[in-house]
DNA sequence: GTCTATAATTAGATAGAC
DNA sequence: GTCTATCTAATTATAGAC
């Protein structure tokens, strides 16, 4: 019995209890991957996480490495999905202004996401099957950036220096602060997921970047 | 028979065996360590890219977990030879332009070492006992840093923002590019490594923070 | 869909030979 | 000092019950 239809039906109970355990898997595989890097994370540990039994996993994903690549597309769609803006409410800015508020918007969502740059981080030191999988969404995201980076050089906003370094230059400064908050508890008893310590990097970046000239 | 000297005689041939053998196992482990994570990273690995059996670092690390910790001593203990200054060198120069050195320099202690960041972003992101062990050495180099750093932004060096926000955008943007190498490559097609590369960053750097204004 | 039970592999550790 | 051999524990994977 095959039904045609524009969208799609309500889910029966048993589909959607399925799909919601399919978002816990994923969403612990996530946290774990983050935390203890592909290795270091079980999928038993994850299972246990999540409150079911380690062999449902591959039920739903296959097996690790499938996991994984799981993990990477759902962590992109969102990074997408996040930081893109209805052009509307930026109607009457500044390109500069525009610049600025994508930084915000960048330094929240890394705040918001931190295992992002995590798994993304421990999976780029490695030049091995996984990288060469993931170039692609790296690839996609800095193209976009590369564009509009290129745009802002010739409009004076950024300095005529290598773009490649400046694209690193801009994701580190806003990933890395959140990237290691456990390291920045212990060292400087601070809190980087506080509203304002997130406020405060974000001001310290666009200060720096933008609105800052050194005294000789 | 106990010898009492003031400096040390020279080492038998056999205890020099001994030492070369621990430092070629210490050198393996960092590589590891830093691409692999320390689940990742197996002691049989390790002892197979130095050539010896895996039972032999139990004979001069103990553990997996001392091999760890001689490692990440040893990193600093190399960062701070390394980034160490003679002050003459620096005789006559504006307090900006030692900044610019410090820089530079730090620039290049990261491309020639890329492991140091690749195995500290891996034990700062999780809150275990390997990072709370590893907190002396990291809070060492940043309080340091953090000194200087205070005193140059009441300088007008660096912008009158969040001191600890300062720091990681400081430390992030010299690391990431050489620590994401891999990624670098296949996504640019550059190596990070090259000479013109490494020159390129720290001007990059030097240029955004200290030399460069954005038009509005 | 989810779990139980288990096979197959691999890792860290260590006793003892050389 | 270094290696061989072995033990134990943990992990991925999977066949099959419910």
């Amino acid at each position: 019995m095959v039904k045609i239809q524009e969208a799609p039906e309500p889910l029966g109970v048993r589909e959607q209890q399925k799909q919601a355990t399919r978002a816990s898997i994923l969403q612990a595989a996530l946290e774990m991957f983050a935390e203890k890097g592909f290795e270091g994370a079980s999928i038993r540990d994850i299972a246990a996480k999540v409150g079911v039994n380690h062999a449902l996993i591959k039920y739903h994903f296959e097996d690790k490495e499938s996991l994984w690549k799981a993990a990477v597309e759902f962590l992109f769609d969102r990074l997408n999905e996040e930081m893109t803006v209805a052009p509307e409410s930026e109607e009457g800015l500044s390109e500069l202004d525009r610049v600025k508020n994508f930084v915000r918007r960048y330094v929240h969502y890394c705040a918001q996401h931190p295992e992002h740059a995590r798994i993304m981080v421990q999976a780029s030191v490695r030049d091995d099957e996984r990288l060469e999988w993931a170039t692609r969404f790296i690839k996609r995201s800095h193209m976009v950036g590369m564009t509009d980076l290129k745009k802002h050089v010739r409009e004076g906003i950024w300095p005529n220096v290598s773009h490649i370094s400046l694209i690193y230059i801009l994701v580190a400064v806003c990933q890395t602060f959140f990237m290691l908050a456990p390291e920045v508890k212990r060292i400087h008893g601070i809190d980087p997921f506080s509203k304002k310590a997130i406020d405060a990097h974000a001001d310290a970046i666009i200060t720096l970047f933008f609105d800052h000239k050194s005294e000789d």
